[in-house]
DNA sequence: TGATGGATCGCCT
DNA sequence: GGCGATCCATCAG
């Protein structure tokens, strides 16, 4: 997996992909993009003590809270760029996962709950996703979904998006899933 | 130094 | 379908 490129294209380049957390597994199913000229992205204001990661290598963990109660994951690209895990195909791991969200219910759909259900915390900032126990595989070429973003307020339109087409395992529909 | 608001989720009606 | 929870980086004074 090639890491060092812009958001939109290493977006819809993870859909597919094997995300693998300490024995945890999933297939990504869905995506979205930040880059540096998007109002909406962290890295937007410049380099900051927060979003530092996303300005370091390429392929690291970049985890930030969000609204002051869920972990977030995002996926570091070229400098600046960021692509935020969405959602995932649960795989291996998932009695680890249920008890970690204590429900079966949403077990890996919106940012937040993936991220607890993989166990990610602040304290995984800036991890380099290529360790054995902590990595993303390129997986098969897949048919993609793509839409406007969800939950932010600045740009949202912007058709950055991205999803596993005819998957089940996804946080909201897609507008365009014909 | 204090106030503000956000890449969300779950429970309520 | 709508609203409240809850914390830290950032911005304003």
């Amino acid at each position: 997996m090639d890491f060092n490129r812009p958001a939109p294209d290493l977006a819809p380049a993870l859909i597919g992909a094997i995300l693998t957390i300490r024995g945890c597994q999933g297939v990504i199913t869905e995506t979205e993009a930040y880059s540096p000229d998007d109002p909406a992205a962290h890295s937007y204001p410049g380099p900051t003590k927060r979003n530092a990661a996303i300005f370091g290598p390429c392929g690291h963990a970049y985890v930030y809270r969000s609204y002051g109660l869920h972990w977030c994951l995002s996926v570091v690209g070229q400098p600046g760029h960021a692509v935020l895990i969405r959602a995932l195909e649960p795989t291996q791991g998932i009695a680890e996962m249920i008890r970690r969200r204590g429900t079966d219910k949403r077990l890996t759909l919106g940012p937040g709950n993936t991220a607890q259900a993989l166990g990610v915390t602040i304290a995984d900032y800036g991890h380099p996703l290529d360790a054995p126990d902590f990595n993303i595989q390129q997986g098969p070429e897949v048919e993609l979904l793509t839409g406007p973003r969800i939950g932010i307020t600045k740009a949202a339109d912007w058709p950055r998006r991205f999803g596993l087409k005819g998957s089940r395992y996804l946080s909201k529909p897609f507008p365009s899933s014909v």
